[in-house]
DNA sequence: GCCAACGTTGGC
DNA sequence: GCCAACGTTGGC
């Protein structure tokens, strides 16, 4: 099993939205970048785990859990003209872009922040991190992943 | 809103 | 295949 996160705007979709969603499931869609999308067809699994990480927003850093409960699909949005990741090189035969659904798990009573978590001298591998840090689906190695989630106030 | 750091595009 | 131009991300 493997450890992800995933970063979200709050204002368009956080763990907030992710609660309250009918049996608290979303599709993660439009993700168009390919690294992360090699990570979502190669090596996000049903039964992962992942940290919902807030992002451009006034409160920055880990929101909460999710769990993954529906691996690797082709994302629908790819397909349909009237959506903003439309993708019209993308064919049904060979989907370029990958979906997975998330499912709520927790919301932490505080958001682990950004400026805390650079200030963990032991999280040396999180993208986070470390310099441009774009990917918005990046792995985190068990170690941090326990780390971090020790630090979470609850 | 600024701007550094990336990723993507397209001419050659 | 190189690389300049352009677009996007995301913290501040």
């Amino acid at each position: 099993m493997n450890y992800w996160l995933f970063k979200t705007e709050p204002d368009v979709f956080g763990i907030d939205h992710l609660e309250s969603r009918p049996s608290q499931t979303e599709m993660w869609d439009g993700v168009r970048n390919y690294q992360a999308r090699n990570f979502l067809r190669d090596q996000v699994k049903t039964g992962d785990l992942l940290f919902i990480y807030h992002s451009s927003c006034k409160n920055i850093g880990i929101a909460g859990l999710a769990e993954v409960v529906q691996e690797a699909y082709p994302d629908p949005t790819q397909f349909n003209p009237e959506s903003k990741y439309y993708d019209p090189k993308s064919t049904t035969e060979n989907p370029r872009w990958i979906a997975v659904d998330i499912k709520f798990k927790q919301k932490f009573n505080e958001v682990l922040s950004l400026k805390e978590i650079k200030k963990m001298p032991q999280i040396t591998q999180l993208g986070l991190v470390k310099k441009g840090h774009r990917l918005s689906i990046m792995p985190v190695i068990a170690e941090e992943w326990q780390l971090l989630l020790s630090k979470v106030k609850n």
